[in-house]
DNA sequence: CAATTATATCGTTACATTTCGATATGTAAC
DNA sequence: GTTACATATCGAAATGTAACGATATAATTG
């Protein structure tokens, strides 16, 4: 077992529930659609039809990526006639997309 | 469909290859030990049987967290004596993380 | 060499997620 | 009212993932 001593910096830990939210979060962020859905609505509102497009998904698939994506609170909807167009509800998706971004391209 | 104008800045949209390895990434670490582990991870070095403690399961669990994160680039290992301790090899985590910290708490 | 310790791998089971076609709902156009 | 359009929901099939016990490897101790 590792002793502590006064030339080791206490180590910080995320209690791990919190870790769980975090995880879950996460999980709704990992895929690819959804990534790029997350990316388009960080630069304006979308309509469902366009993500589907922007994504070359049937759009009932985007509905249910938008659907999940509002269940954990990062997206909310505002309905225009037939149209539902999503934005953006959870502030911090904007760094976070902001370091996959710099790690997996297309920033100059 | 959305016709451009001048007044609408162009989208900025990362391929969707990209987007499939980011989001390979992200649910590797979407977990809540892994969180942990590249928590730790990013304050030191450690053995499997100290993360495995850390995040209170048995080390041959903690074992298959680590080989998934070594196998994509996350993590690298090196043996002495029987132990074997892994350490950060992706710089970019430690950015990723700290939105994550900055979000779900534990960060003064 | 036998026992112990640290880590890794295998095979199975249980559960979750993705995708798809079909269908439903609500709104607008004719 | 009927048709077309935009979005949402449902259920099934396919696939993926997590956790576990058992077992394997490899280094150290006695």
């Amino acid at each position: 077992m590792k002793v502590r001593t006064a030339s080791m910096p206490t180590l910080r830990l995320t209690p791990l529930a919190a870790l769980e939210q975090a995880a879950e979060c996460l999980k709704t962020l990992a895929h690819p659609h959804r990534l790029r859905i997350v990316q388009m609505l960080l630069q304006g509102r979308y309509t469902v039809g366009e993500l589907a497009e922007a994504c070359e998904i049937p759009s009932h698939m985007a509905s249910e990526h938008l659907r999940l994506m509002q269940r954990c609170g990062f997206l909310t909807s505002e309905k225009d006639g037939r149209k539902n167009f999503y934005q953006i509800a959870e502030q911090h998706l904007a760094s976070i997309m902001g370091c996959i971004e710099s790690r997996f391209g297309c920033v100059p």
